[in-house]
DNA sequence: CGGCCGAACGTTAGCGCTAACGTTCTGTAG
DNA sequence: CTACAGAACGTTAGCGCTAACGTTCGGCCG
């Protein structure tokens, strides 16, 4: 269907009067071309509106300059991710593609990998739960970086410090009085979950407060899940004073859960989340939280494939990026006569 | 750099004692080949790890069963627009990549039609505002689909249907009494903001209800944006029993500036939102809103792509895909007292 | 002034695939 | 028994590009 459209190498190459691989290298900036006929060529493969044909390109085994992403789409920040991506890419001179993984799809999309790399030079692959095809992705023979995998991962990998994020949310809480500090927690798969989990725990051992299982809920990261969990938590004959939520959304579940119990956030218990969602900013109340270095992610991973993608041998390296606390309403000390009575009960902590 | 890691058609031909031709014919399943030595085939290149090689098939001019998405990524409906196509696609035995759009971007994109015209069959363009570049797509000679660009199209395009959208939920707070009814306006770069404004100017002409320029304010689409148009709509002598917003987000950002005032939705206004976002239906109060026909229109686009890939002629067809009004809490009859009052000072609707 | 070197170009082969046309062979009509 | 149609296969050329070699030629050295 609709051929001759487009100018072909060759015909650039017979308008300047010059051989087809002259015409090559002047359009790939390589050297073997005098100047002026450099620029003549590129100015008449301008004015043909000639194109590189990338597939043709990719079946002689050269770059094509464009990078692809395989992401659940819809996941938290993907978007901004992906965005963040786009521009380092489009800076270095590289296209990005975007492969859309379907939601939580059994099958491995190992075979993705198969089609990419036929197109791409490289791809990054944001897979926030553990899954069994990474492995199988090893065996497609073109650059990978993965984010979010944590550290085992057989591939160069970009991940937030969840747990120092974890912590600091955590120390957050502890600076400003409060000893019994409920966790609501996220899916176990996910390995970001898991590493906030450990910070939860870790910091109540170094703190020495005493670990009751009772102050630990599942909240699915969803909305409703931290909403349940709240409501499970303020039915404890001794309720916590402060809660950190494994993410933002279960956050406000929890917050609204709270809310409906007549009680006041921060006034009667602080809570802490975890991603820093744009909303987080402009929701009553503006939520304390740890934000993810999402544009230092984007640019790292894609800088990093890029090094891969240019023979540069990285080492199997995998970065990991430091979070930051922002403290906003959601969180308040202790009020004092509480915590006394709680230093009290539970012991002075450290 | 690594080659010779994945067979081709040729060394698949070879083992299976065949002609590359044959190969290829059982491969792409066309006529021509005999039962047995097509599942012989088939089975060799499985057991071979056979991939298809899309850039050479493409070279040849053949389909290579790949379509491409144009999008803002972050563009409120974008991810599930998105999801909802790959499953189409794939449903189809398509593969389906996304290229996303840097924000608002001065920058022309039609480089990118060039770019993934050498990759894909077709592409599907989700353009939210009316752009210019929309030209200069039309002579990358690869089929195209529009999503959101009103009927001034050129190509074939699938779009809600704002007007009717926006004509239900004035209708809507009409049929529970309200008279002054109040709309908080997007930018008019969008294509869908122009529509739904334009049913809020018929809606009053078509109940004889008098037009007030005090009570269009503009929201920008933005939180912020309708909790500020709020208050000034709030700040009015005589100030409106409902508010139409031009999406959820702004109508959330009113929701916020009416309780702020101490007032109560639905209580003391109601206001109706549009787009039917997910925390629409979580958070408090639950929104009344217009929901987008998201996964029809999906559906719709990607096969009327897939029909303008086959080649089926199908005419610049505009496809506009109705909405549905989705009644939630922050809508109420207005009072009978006051309900009263303002039939006296208005003048009764038709 | 011959020889040699390197910059500037050109030619050839081939990446993996498919369209288009050849070839072979079997079955069947005349 | 010949002719011929059609299914089942094979061969050839070429898609647009680049790597890897050739070739040419001006300049510089001994």
């Amino acid at each position: 269907m609709m051929k001759r459209q487009y100018p072909t190498l060759a015909e650039v190459a017979k308008v300047a009067g010059v051989s087809l691989m002259t015409a090559s290298r002047a359009i790939n900036n390589r050297p073997g071309v005098s100047p002026e006929k450099r620029e003549d060529i590129l100015r008449i493969a301008d004015e043909m509106g000639y194109v590189v044909n990338r597939a043709a390109q990719k079946l002689t085994g050269a770059r094509t300059r464009i990078i692809a992403v395989v992401a659940e789409l819809h996941t938290p920040f993907t978007s901004d991710l992906l965005l963040g991506m786009g521009a380092v890419a489009r800076a270095a001179d590289y296209e990005m593609l975007v492969y859309s993984l379907p939601v939580r799809d059994r099958r491995p999309p190992g075979s993705i990998l198969d089609l990419l790399r036929q197109i791409v030079d490289g791809v990054i692959v944001i897979l926030p739960y553990e899954s069994d095809y990474l492995e199988s992705m090893a065996t497609a023979h073109i650059p990978v970086v993965t984010i979010e995998q944590g550290t085992e991962s057989v591939f160069p990998s970009v991940t937030a410090d969840n747990y120092q994020g974890g912590l600091s949310a955590l120390q957050h809480l502890i600076e400003l009085g409060h000893r019994r500090i409920a966790f609501i927690s996220g899916h176990d798969r996910l390995t970001s979950a898991r590493d906030r989990r450990r910070a939860y725990h870790d910091i109540l051992a170094q703190a020495r407060l005493p670990y009751d299982p009772d102050l630990e809920v599942d909240g699915d990261f969803s909305r409703k899940g931290g909403f349940e969990a709240a409501q499970k938590l303020l039915a404890l004959a001794d309720r916590p004073t402060a809660i950190f939520a494994a993410n933002d959304i279960s956050a406000y579940g929890a917050i609204a859960a709270i809310r409906e119990a007549g009680l006041s956030v921060p006034g009667d218990i602080s809570v802490v989340g975890f991603d820093d969602i744009p909303i987080a900013s402009q929701l009553h109340p503006q939520l304390t939280t740890i934000r993810q270095p999402l544009q230092q992610m984007a640019r790292a991973s894609v800088n990093l494939l890029l090094a891969l993608v240019a023979g540069l041998d990285a080492p199997s390296e995998q970065i990991v990026l430091p979070t930051q606390l922002i403290v906003r309403e959601s969180t308040t000390a202790l009020k004092a006569k509480r915590k006394k009575e709680e230093a009290v009960k539970v012991g002075v902590g450290r």
